[in-house]
DNA sequence: TAACTTAGTGTACACTATACACTAAGTTAA
DNA sequence: TTAACTTAGTGTATAGTGTACACTAAGTTA
């Protein structure tokens, strides 16, 4: 690394990054949080996982390193840059600047020990996760908006769905994080029209009712659509 | 402010903003360039208007500073936040990691001297704005996409437009960022329709032909609703 | 084999998007 | 004074889309 401190002009400050990690099951959409080891400023408190960056790497490095460290997520996750944030006071031990981070991860790739919850990380409904340390607060809330704004006029729904579902998994995907009840009937409509499912001709046996056809997302990138 | 350190694991950061400062003039979408002072490393170029954020200063007044200062523009911008760029090795003197945002002023709310070009700062219509120092060609870039993402589903050209106009100004202002040409009945239809726009029963005259009718947006706020 | 549960489908209607060309109202110049 | 010029402003027909709505299909279980 080049000088950085041989310009009396420079000035600096901490920079973090904070990972609105998101996954669905069930249907309801949960955020993984981590215990805030800061008994005097926030006792008994809870937050999204978070960390300093290194010299060496880039914001976005940085949170997949926190995910692993953090999150206790090995598995790989689905990242979009959120917001950066910077209020001088967002931090009582100084000047600290968040890189927010939303990322996802389908329930079904977690391995057993990540869906379970411990001590040092668990999940938590995100509307249960109020009262967050710091400004994770409104870090989750803008979180939570962006995602669902994005899952209107994005594909970005197919990085929380597991490989093969059915279009009622999908439609219960969107519902939870729309918050809205779709229309079965013109949901599936409008969801194979637009081309971004495969019918894997293959059916989800099991239940003591009629097997439905399996889907996966036709392709793994996310693409910028008019959705609902 | 607190210390920042007190803590041994503590690691620091050069954070600047740098600033995509948009106006239209002419239907052209033009955007603010200043000098950049590196002659080492980017002899002879320019730049975004760009600086350190101050201790006390969250970015985005940070960034209405530096427009202030490098770009030499006093009146009031319309400011949203694109993206924060990190890459290690983005600025040849070491780690800066920069806030980018977007900047819109309506070209008539311009003082005379604003609109003029100097040497410290000059309007440059996009597509020329080419070859930056640093990584301003990326910042640039991106601020056009999301400009152009955000002219369809928000109002967010409302900041470019001045107090009065005349809907074939606000169609050319569509045109001109989203690179198409739209049909002119159809799109005062939709534009009159969803009621973001006032009537004022005036009219622009002047020229050799038919005068026509002035419009200003009824709301000063930019919502988030489809527009083409 | 009947009861149960979820999967899966179609249609009518209102509304929206789109393609398309002429008249209106001024100014200017012959 | 009038004809030429320039930009403003308007309507309709058609195809396509969004929406509301209820029944049959295909399994399992008792």
């Amino acid at each position: 690394m080049k000088k950085n401190t041989g310009e009396p002009h420079l000035r600096f400050a901490v920079l973090a990054v904070d990972v609105a990690l998101m996954t669905v099951r069930h249907g309801k959409l949960l955020i993984r949080l981590t215990p805030v080891h800061r008994p005097h400023h926030f006792p008994n408190s809870t937050g999204l996982p978070g960390g300093l960056i290194d010299p060496k790497e880039t914001a976005e490095e940085a949170a997949h390193r926190i995910i692993q460290t953090k999150g206790h997520i090995e598995s790989p996750v689905y990242m979009e840059q959120l917001y950066t944030f910077s209020e001088p006071n967002r931090d009582p031990r100084g000047r600290v600047v968040a890189v927010g981070y939303i990322a996802l991860i389908p329930w079904d790739t977690l391995s057993t020990r990540e869906q379970e919850d411990t001590d040092t990380a668990w999940w938590a409904p995100i509307e249960e996760a109020r009262d967050l340390a710091y400004d994770h607060d409104l870090i989750r809330k803008t979180a939570h908006n962006r995602l669902r704004a994005r899952t209107t006029y994005s594909t970005i729904v197919s990085k929380l769905m597991p490989h093969e579902f059915t279009l009622t998994d999908l439609e219960l995907v969107y519902e939870s994080i729309l918050k809205t009840g779709l229309d079965k009937r013109n949901f599936r409509k409008k969801i194979l029209k637009i081309q971004i499912l495969t019918a894997l001709n293959k059916k989800r046996t099991g239940g003591a009712f009629r097997p439905a056809e399996l889907y996966r997302f036709t392709s793994p990138s996310v693409k910028e659509i008019e959705i609902l």
